[in-house]
RNA sequence: GGAGAGGUGUCCGAGUGGUUUAAGGAGCUGGUCUUGAAAACCAGUGAUCCCGCAAGGGACCGUGGGUUCGAAUCCCACCCUCUCCGCCA
């Protein structure tokens, strides 16, 4: 969410950094801003009426020890209480209506940010690795799943629907391994592991900028208000909603878990495979930093997605998405894509974002650097670290040999125990 | 799912219609005393939000409604926590 106050002093700037997005939200302002003065007149008129309210409403108790007859005085009151009823009713509509169209307008990109409409401007920042070569036509990992008998989407069509997969055997233990190499990473590197809830509440997916915008994106419970997460930052993100933390920033965790998206709107996209799933594992890295750091912990949080990429000696690039290309409530994001054969180009695999104060002012999370300090928000930022399907796909594709068989990268061999699965 | 208890400030905790601008205590900050510290004593102390340059005003006792001139207190709905029972991995 915007402040109000920055949208009150600056509208132009506002407009035109968010038409960067490629869309255009000056409706948006110019009704926040009517309804903002509307707003407060009111407020401060009602105000005013509840402060004669109180001080009268102090005297009748005092009259009426004295004997006085208090029936006009009250009578007068009953009136003064019912416009302030129908006022402030008035104000609370307008405040309401106010918060919905401030929920509905997205962060402004950070200065840093590429100006650019589309992911056609995204610019490359460096490459690790190169392209892998082959001696050999290579397979794509939905084949290479099959010959191996390791991914069964049929099964899992039947069992459920499309967009699931079943793994078995190696390929499950693949999995798992992924999973536990790169949390084990990045609590090394002084992330705390989470294992967070896989629903989560309306305020915790408000919160993090899903609702109320994209909720056909999200599956929702028909038993309770409760929605499947769509990656472990809501719920992560949300562990602080509602404070005001007093400790050393930044706060880093890491958290596994599953993650859920309707995936609306991307029918006949990455059919095939482990690309696009209903379902799919995650690492998730999340941070809470001082807004006078967050621009370095996003490199650092980008390097802490890079570096299991880079244990399991998967190619891989990073770029900056531009304006036209960052989600909703980012201000600045780094795309980590890796090199996928069968797609002959790379792929998205971590997308690592600094919100700054947006989620925080959504979720309301705060810090002081100080006990006496005034309470500001903090800053938040997260990234995959990494997709576990996606990386599943790129190693199966990365270290397939020409006789079928898959090469275990080495660092996931004692996760393993096996160097190949044929 | 059933029955019961509860949700008050940083924490504990009092408060069932009116000087409650929430008692009291703890903690925290400052001071007195002391060589220093502890103890004692004195004073201060809302991790909140809105309007305002300020003075000041308003809101906030789980959340949302209602009754009333006036609600932490009464009424309704909901959320959460705890205990017991049932069910369950």
């Amino acid at each position: 969410m915007l402040d109000i106050k920055v949208i009150r002093e600056n509208p132009e700037e506002v407009k035109k950094a968010l038409k960067t997005r490629n869309a255009d939200y000056d409706e948006y302002i110019d009704s926040i801003l009517e309804i903002d003065e509307k707003r407060r007149k009111l407020s401060t008129e009602t105000d005013a009426l509840k402060a004669q309210q109180n001080k009268v409403t102090k005297q009748i108790p005092v009259m009426k020890k004295n004997g006085e007859d208090t029936t006009a005085i009250m009578a007068e009151m009953k009136e003064i209480s019912e416009k302030i009823k129908a006022d402030g009713a008035q104000v609370s509509e307008l405040e309401a209506k106010q918060k919905e169209l401030l929920l509905c307008v997205p962060n402004i990109p950070s200065k840093t940010t590429p100006v650019g409409k589309d992911d056609s401007e995204n610019v490359e920042i460096r490459k690790w690795g190169e392209p892998t070569k082959f001696e050999f036509e290579p397979l794509a990992h939905w084949d290479i799943g099959k010959n191996l008998n390791i991914l069964d989407p049929e099964t899992a069509a039947k069992v459920t629907g499309a967009r699931f997969h079943f793994y078995r055997g190696l390929g499950a233990r693949l999995e798992r391994a992924v999973i536990n190499y790169y949390l084990n990473t990045h609590t090394e590197n002084g992330y705390t592991e989470i294992f967070p809830p896989f629903m989560v509440n309306r305020a915790s997916m408000t919160g993090t900028g899903q609702l109320p915008k994209f909720e056909e994106d999200a599956f929702k419970l028909s038993t309770n208000d409760y929605f499947l997460i769509p990656t472990a930052e809501v719920p992560v993100t949300n562990m602080h909603r509602d404070e005001i933390i007093m400790g050393e920033l930044p706060y880093k965790y890491c958290a596994y878990s599953a993650c859920f998206r309707a995936e609306a709107g991307s029918a006949g996209r990455d059919q095939r495979g482990l690309i696009r799933q209903h379902q799919f594992n995650k690492v998730e890295l999340v941070k809470f930093a001082d807004p006078e750091k967050s621009y370095e912990e996003l490199e650092s949080l980008t390097n802490d997605a890079e570096k299991v990429l880079q244990g399991l000696g998967l190619p891989y690039r990073v770029v900056a998405l531009s304006t036209g290309d960052i989600g909703f409530s980012s201000a600045k994001t780094y795309d980590i894509e890796v090199w996928m054969p069968s797609y002959g180009r790379y792929v998205e695999i971590s997308s690592c974002s600094n919100f700054e104060d947006y989620q925080a002012r959504r979720a309301n999370i705060r810090f002081k650097k100080n006990p006496k300090d005034k309470a500001q928000f903090v800053h938040t930022l997260n990234g995959s670290g990494v997709a576990i399907g996606r990386s599943v796909a790129a190693i199966l594709e990365n270290y397939q040999n020409a006789d079928g068989s898959v090469t275990v990268p080495e660092v996931l061999r004692p996760y393993m125990g096996t160097d190949i699965i044929k």
